[in-house]
DNA sequence: AAAAAAGGTCAAAAACATTGACATAATTCA
DNA sequence: TGAATTATGTCAATGTTTTTGACCTTTTTT
């Protein structure tokens, strides 16, 4: 079976996966706009929230990127107290971080939108689609390093 | 129910959406980087492979970008002989676009290890996943300008 | 004591996208 | 026909995000 660009069923689920990222997306963008962050420090917000005493690394390793890109928007929530850190006992260079009772206010706030979206879309098509489409989305998951911290918790 | 930062269940379905995404572009990014073009390019390419004729207003509604962000990239793939833009018969002031031979077969190297990783997980999982996962992403996808050009195709 | 690890920071650069302004050519509308 | 609108193109300034590379401190491990 060739791969051409006249593949319609192909290119369809390709498109897929683009149009729906970004709606996705688009509600948080917004409310985050009106807090004066970007879709990074949602990012942070959003791990360091699930997994409270995240270590710099694990952050990292995380999202893939460099702790250059982090450094910049993790001082910005430290200085508008949306995070905290705190110096692990054990091992004195690690630093352990957390969200402040306003930085999960401002989670939760970025959250509901996503979660809503999504339960509408659940809603409306029925269980059997929610479980199916966690499994396609996990079997893309697997990859990611450290994505385990998720799929283990349920 | 309420939305809080310790509720896992959503919260593993919101971090899916992102680990998924990273996957689906990873292998890509990388061919793409091979050929000295960027994942603007690759947009570019899918949505003008798949839609052949497209003009830059439709492209501009579809990637929903400003013209200036579209402009470079595509007198890009414009000099590399990737795209050619043909003058519209009836209206001359819109510039139809179309892929060289040489951009339609970037475009599979780039759309191939998309469609592989994707049949490898649907094949995995079976067709009823595959149906639910694009009924879901489709619910998602609705939401954005134009999508439907993709959808009526199937 | 030396090496490694965790974290922080500075600088240069690239990639990506924005707003705003201005221009041309073609089409439509009053 | 003349005016307004549309499609496209481009220039400039700006902002964000991220990268690589270098260098530093503190703490832990070897």
């Amino acid at each position: 079976m060739s791969n051409t660009v006249h593949d319609n069923q192909h290119f369809k689920k390709i498109a897929l996966f683009f149009f729906a990222y970004r709606s996705f997306n688009e509600k948080p963008d917004i409310i985050a706009e009106k807090y004066n962050i970007q879709r990074v420090h949602h990012r942070l917000l959003f791990f360091i929230g699930n997994l409270p005493g995240l270590s710099i690394n694990e952050l990292l390793t995380l999202l893939e990127v460099t702790k250059q890109a982090v450094n910049g928007p993790l001082r910005q929530l430290k200085d508008k107290k949306y995070i905290i850190t705190d110096t692990d006992e054990s091992d004195k260079r690690i630093k352990r971080l957390f969200l402040t009772e306003s930085g999960k206010q401002l989670l939760d706030e970025l959250t509901e939108v996503q979660i809503e979206q999504m339960e509408s879309i659940f809603n409306q098509l029925g269980k059997e689609h929610e479980d199916s489409w966690i499994k396609v989305m996990e079997a893309y998951a697997v990859e990611r390093p450290n994505s385990k911290y998720f799929f283990d918790s349920l």
